[in-house]
DNA sequence: GTCTATATCGCGATAGAC
DNA sequence: GTCTATCGCGATATAGAC
């Protein structure tokens, strides 16, 4: 058996979906998980640390992906449009990974547990956000407002993209803004 | 001792309250909130599906009064004034139980297993939101957008609010609203 | 109301990897 | 040889079944 931390970890992951995707979250134990990976219950927590988390791994490579685009778009560039700048450059990453997306949402969508866990990710990824926002330069009451406003859009894009996957997701972003432009606007 | 179910609730959100301020969430178990309530361990159960639930009960008022204001609104108004509109109704209450929100907050603030449930409540809310202004005549696309950021701005001026508590909550509100219009609009 | 499953975590010992 | 991941065992508390 290979000793390589990295390997054991990603056989849970890769466990732990197959797994709640056919019983279901809660019918899966974390022994479960852990036997079909090849490891004990005991090394499962010591990689993630607890029997949601195997799950949003993606998450983390989507504050990557953010923190990345913010540090691309110029310091000059004032917060609204800074982020707008930035969203569209992740676009690709995320309808890239769309395939992958849409089986976690699936899971995360019909348990309430894992609602919990993703709904506070992303406010985790806001305020994220909005911190880089004021490293830029902006002030702290700005940056949370712009944040707050702009990763829901893109967040509700994603979703009118989810029921028209025809359509590019960047498409979907730009009507998104232009209605929120619309009619925050009046 | 009363046998009443509501004087037990009541008494089980007293004593929860009482002991997660004292020696933080993690420190308390499901017991000793029963034992001071004086009820036994199972009874807390029946009343609250899990530790968490106890110290939401104000956010169930919440979802009554956003309810009663949209439902106060004519149906002819459009979604986004609709909305601003309840709002405006909600404020005076959520300045009432100010104090009690502010107490809330601090404990939920510093246990990641309680923001996650704040998050998850607030996105419920935003669905519910959402769900009331499709009834109301909106297409569900424009409600998802408006619910989530407008909600996204009461969220965000409750939060400037807390930060200057001199302030009415209500001039908070229509700052971020200005701030937003200005924003979003160019 | 009792009983039990199971998620979570602490600790000392062991065994690959470099 | 020195790390560091894993193992094996045990303890506790939440949550749900009966």
């Amino acid at each position: 058996m290979p000793r390589s931390g990295k390997e054991a970890r990603a056989r849970l992951e890769q466990a732990a979906l197959e797994l709640y995707l056919e019983h279901g979250f809660d019918a899966v134990t974390t022994a479960e998980i852990a036997a079909r990976a090849g490891v004990t219950e005991r090394t499962y927590f010591r990689h993630f640390p607890d029997k949601r988390e195997v799950l949003f791994e993606g998450e983390r490579r989507l504050t990557g992906w953010v923190t990345e685009a913010l540090a691309a778009v110029p310091d000059e560039v004032a917060p609204w449009p800074a982020m707008r700048r930035a969203i569209d450059l992740i676009v690709p990453s995320l309808e890239e990974s769309g395939r992958a997306g849409n089986r976690l949402a699936a899971i995360v969508a019909t348990t309430p547990a894992l609602r919990e866990r993703a709904a506070a990710k992303e406010a985790n990824l806001v305020a994220l956000v909005a911190g880089l926002l004021v490293e830029r330069g902006a002030p702290a009451d700005e940056a949370d407002l712009v944040a707050l406003t702009e990763w829901g859009v893109l967040a509700h894009a994603i979703r009118t993209w989810r029921a028209a996957p025809g359509t590019p997701l960047q498409r979907h972003v730009d009507r998104a803004f232009a209605l929120l432009g619309g009619l925050a606007g009046a």
